[in-house]
DNA sequence: TATGAATGAGGTTTCATTCAT
DNA sequence: AATGAATGAAACCTCATTCAT
């Protein structure tokens, strides 16, 4: 049983998060300013997402999924892991540069005490396919007796650098995120 | 002639802000809550700190030099580049472990639209010091040509998740902070 | 299509507020002391007035108005401006004594620092009759060449005083009412 | 045993309260401002009033009476009543537009609720001089008959009027305050 | 289901007054 | 006596959530 009028609100509903907190911050992100921005009655937004809470979740969630997505679309299945991961490492800081609100909501949702341990596992998994690739890079290199995890966080606080300074200084995007890049690839495989 | 105004005092405010922040988050951080975990009466935190904002800068700016005052305590003087900045990273990653709630509440401050973009401007002074180590340190190698603020940014990125990683598994931090060490100075200087 | 916003509600907050100002001071005048006395809760009272300041101009215009509204009711049209004055200071009277509360409250209002310019001006559009019938009984008289509103500030000074002296003491209110209005008359048209 | 410094303190922190009222409104004069604006301590000035009431009450007492005595300054004591009213009058309003402050302040203190009933009956005693020339301007008049207060508080209400419009509109202050002379005249002798 | 008014707990800040120095 | 820090009770206003329509 299709709901394609509801999706439609829900969708409309996360976007308007999206714009609100970028713009305005997590902490002035009222729900009344969010419903409003969606087109949305405030007790609507309450039909769709029981919780403030939950919304800020499933934003999260929605948002590290898309960003994952699009690191991966179009992977060279067939490549070597530094080709691969050079591919991604570009189809991510392109998402990043051109969707930056995005960027900045998922930057201030990272620290909000309000993302449940549930939803940092759910992205955790879907970052399963990002952990294989970088077990398949490191493979033989120095970071190859850090625990995973280890390494994911570190790469991801390089694309995190990369991204916000590619934002707040859009000049010369490509150097610099090959320069980024050759960084990553000297920490994970020396 | 009075009864001074006591740095104690201020001090106790700054501690329990600090607590009440790590603990509970930026957002659930009341006055009131920090008021009452310094001991203090609500209006005595006004005495202290014109607005809560007020506080939060004077926090984070007195955090961040803490930290970099670690970072640089003993540094040997006439060591090399290499051998400094191992120095510093080590004081680095001790000071962020014996002082978890610090670290935590730095790292909610960091993304807080409460801290304005003249404290920004302080602590990115109080950075000279490591702009200049990590001039040195970079000098001749892969990073040479990119700006020395990304040069930093990246830095404090592995930093931040070297930090957290620590704090999140505290063990077998020699290994750790070793290999994150050479991960940074593959970064910086190939 | 939800709960339509209620008339009675906003008037029976306005009410409660000329209760409480009246009784005990605007100073004392607590948003949550008029909303209690609405019998309305505290946050519903900012559904109808976004501001205390706001709900007080509204406060103040509706009870100039209505006093205006209960001095022109019935006016005879025809009769002559002695005629009419006289009937309007006796409905006007009447109003101020049999409602104390909202007399009080006016007075309250008419030197707050909470009423706006506009509020001033909306009051003064609406004393535009007044001004026309002050404009006819001075005609020809002592007061001709005065400004007219100097003539309408004086004559409300002797309202006023008349009507806090009725209030205060109730006893032969039509007496005191002739020798206001005589004095009145003999003021504007000598 | 004459406490020069500290009258000189006590009347510092009246005009000071003067300057406040008038400038920023009763509501809005914190006895911390008062105190800053005489040049004393926060704590100073509870050891010259007991209360912010008090200090209020003090205050109004003596402008009531500073008032009072600058009317009746060189009455011509053997003049008709007319010359002395006139005379008064003139000396009155003299006062009130050399000194706005001091009236403005007036005005807000006499619809106070901080002004208790002895400081209305105080100002009352100090105003029987002013009720005696009334009673010898209206002897024989229209205004004969009705109690004496009355006639105060319409004269009262007349002169406020006329200050309140000299200081707001400064022009011609000779014509108008003849004119509203004239007119307090016929209001009491006809 | 959609709406937006209703609710009331809770947040920050002010301020008269007290008290240590 | 003078000072100004200390106090805590309000005050105004916001906002997540509920509920009548």
């Amino acid at each position: 049983m299709a709901r394609p009028r509801s999706d439609i609100r829900r969708t409309s509903i996360l976007e308007a998060a999206t714009r609100v907190i970028s713009a305005q911050g997590l902490a002035a992100a009222a729900t009344s300013a969010i419903a409003k921005d969606a087109g949305v009655s405030n007790g609507s937004l309450f039909v769709y997402f029981d919780t403030k809470s939950t919304l800020l979740n499933a934003l999260y969630v929605q948002l590290k999924k898309e960003m994952a997505d699009a690191a991966f679309a179009d992977l060279p299945a067939s490549a070597d892991a530094r080709a691969q991961l050079r591919h991604l490492w570009s189809r991510w800081l392109a998402w990043a540069t051109s969707h930056p609100d995005k960027r900045r909501t998922l930057a201030q949702l990272e620290v909000s005490d309000d993302i449940s341990a549930e939803s940092h596992n759910l992205v955790r998994e879907s970052q399963r396919d990002m952990a294989d690739l970088l077990e398949r890079s490191r493979a033989g290199g120095p970071m190859a007796d850090v625990p995973i995890s280890f390494a994911l966080v570190v790469t991801g606080a390089i694309a995190d650098a990369t991204m916000d300074a590619l934002i707040r200084d859009p000049s010369a995007p490509e150097a610099r995120s090959e320069a980024a890049f050759e960084a990553v690839w000297r920490v994970l495989a020396g």
